[in-house]
DNA sequence: CGTGTAAGGAATTCTGACACG
DNA sequence: CGTGTAAGGAATTCTGACACG
């Protein structure tokens, strides 16, 4: 996935109406998972609303657990930890990487 | 590119007025365009006109075009003659393709 | 040809609030 | 807690048309 395709993924520009059809929930839920601080969408100048494609793919995780009986607050933490899971992960990669060039290093050094 | 990274693009589900700030063109113009046959957004059940980020790049270059003094019938062709383009490469690769698993075959069948 | 604009109507979106369980 | 709903106002979008160069 290069830049240009993220941008498209990241980019708010869908307004609720279509979030709601593309998601199957009402324009009351949609407002009340931004209260509970479950999803950001950005604010044009006279405080339109405009989601993503990735907050569609939040809210419909969302409302798959919202199903299951999970509460906004369960939900909210539950998106943390993977946040967090995330970063960590990547944090491993970096070091892995890193030590994969240390290696590469030392055995050009122990041929001098 | 994936699959689902296809359909991020591809998607109708951005608004006229949303188009117009993201290309800087007037609402006006983008409805002549799509007359002119430049372009084909959706129409949601009440007629409410949807683009995808295809169409807004098609835009950009349609903005760009008519600033050089390009008239829409001449874009239309430009954009018809890049399609059959598209299209002829496609089947220079398909047959490319074809030919190399030929020659794979046939060094098969000399081996046996 | 390409674009602006005023016109009238219909649908969208927003907020704050009351309701219910 | 999570969601529905009615309320009032503001902005959006649509179409068909007249205007201009």
């Amino acid at each position: 996935m290069n830049h240009q395709d993220r941008s498209y993924k990241d980019k708010k520009v869908i307004s609720i109406g279509t979030v709601s059809e593309l998601t199957g929930l009402t324009l009351r839920q949609i407002r009340y998972y931004e209260e509970r601080k479950l999803i950001a969408p950005y604010r044009n100048e006279r405080g339109t609303r405009k989601y993503s494609f990735i907050d569609i793919e939040t809210l419909m995780d969302i409302a798959d657990k919202r199903e299951d009986g999970v509460q906004t607050t369960e939900i909210l933490k539950e998106m943390k930890l993977k946040e967090k899971q995330r970063e960590s992960d990547a944090e491993v990669r970096k070091k892995m990487l890193r030590g994969q060039l240390n290696a590469q290093f030392n055995i050009g050094r122990e041929r001098n």
